[in-house]
DNA sequence: TATATTACTAACCAGTTAGTCAGTAACCAT
DNA sequence: ATGGTTACTGACTAACTGGTTAGTAATATA
């Protein structure tokens, strides 16, 4: 075959410092999700981004750091938000965790985020640093969060005495519960086409309020803020 | 060094054809829940069942099918046990579902099969065909089950009137998270080694009872049939 | 236009692993 | 014992992959 070494539309090197490392992110984001970290390949991640395998290790000194640029990049940064958002709301306890859960969906389970967390649920035993990592990075600022909530609650005698240690689960099971269902084809819920979420976190969150309760009314259903 | 093509003690070598899948099985079954699919290396499962790799592949074509295999082995036994178990249990519907949970962990959360579910929940997007084998055999049985109790409790007058679909939820996502919490080396809980599963559970259903309840006196705590 | 700088590439390396196959030895029948 | 069958072995290979680096070409500056 003539046309070996093709320059047939030889491809415009381009020299795009800034615009890289962002590029890279993207695509390494949509590869871990879709994939996994391990069967990931990062020359994929380079070609879905447009450069070759060694551009990607200029700008990330190895699979491992370019992973926890990602995490840094799409949950602590949208989570800190988040956060930050809850405690600027105001009223009653029962809508400021409703309001918690529903945001968090909006802002983390619905997004592609989720398919990271889901991912270090699977793969944390192997790469227990990027685990510990994750631990320190997300979910204990998260919890520590949502126990400030319950406890506020506490204080204000809307809900009951708990043991915050383990009701904190009660708020963080359903959200975890939720980004399975979405990732795991198929393994949690059965017939996902039929599954709501907006409509499952009312629900668990009637459920929650109602068990947490001290008054038997409390329980705030839906309310025109987070319509399902 | 000398002692290189070492015949010391040199390990007899058997033959017994019935005995090697079982036992392969069983190596895999360890190997997969503790590193995942991809992590695992043929070579170790065929070493921790005592062969040589060639022999592992005279059982099983392709690594993915002794995969397949494991967990076709694994799945419906312990299960089917906890499922039929339930039906049996009379009295109140709220014991009735403690016994469910509490049962359940005795029988599938705190044993070996529950590192299967948390291996479907990690691949199951690498294999679909042994998803969906899943789903039918383990989940869609399961969940029915749990709606069943919960709607004797609805028509008993002992719960509230409840969207069955979502409310199952309740049940189920405490259990996907004790199983992850743990196989995910503290992707979830953050201080694993002050969890108490039992402790957790007994909690979760104080919270799910009341919520649940038509009654306001209703949850019952513990009780002597599970202590914590 | 000539020169310097550096973003970028492609070929390469070293390590790893699923899968193969020619040969070995355990068991059985005679 | 002897020879035949076959369960089993382990050295081998072909393919792959994270990471490196010598070299290339795009841009800036003069």
């Amino acid at each position: 075959m003539f046309c070996t070494k093709s320059n047939f539309t030889a491809v415009k090197r381009e020299r795009r410092k800034e615009a890289r490392p962002g590029e890279l992110l993207d695509a390494a984001l949509d590869l871990f999700v879709e994939k996994g970290f391990a069967a990931t390949r990062v020359e994929e991640v380079a070609a879905r981004a447009g450069v070759s395998k060694g551009t990607l290790f200029l700008y990330f000194s190895s699979k491992e750091e370019l992973f926890k640029a990602v995490v840094r990049e799409n949950i602590s940064g949208r989570f800190k938000g988040w956060s930050d958002e809850i405690s600027t709301c105001q009223g009653s306890t029962h809508d400021m965790l409703a309001y918690c859960m529903n945001s968090w969906w909006d802002r983390v389970g619905a997004t592609k985020a989720s398919g990271i967390t889901k991912l270090m649920m699977s793969e944390a035993t192997n790469f227990p640093d990027i685990a510990a990592f994750y631990q320190t990075e997300v979910i204990a600022p998260g919890q520590t969060r949502i126990k400030r909530i319950l406890q506020r609650g506490m204080d204000r005698g809307e809900f009951r005495t708990m043991n915050l240690d383990y009701a904190v689960y009660s708020v963080v099971a359903p959200m975890i519960f939720l980004m399975l269902a979405k990732h795991s084809a198929g393994v949690c819920v059965v017939n996902t086409a039929d599954f709501n979420p907006k409509k499952y976190i009312a629900n668990q969150l009637e459920t929650i309020l109602h068990g947490m309760s001290t008054t038997r009314h409390a329980a705030s259903s839906g309310k025109a803020k987070h319509p399902s």
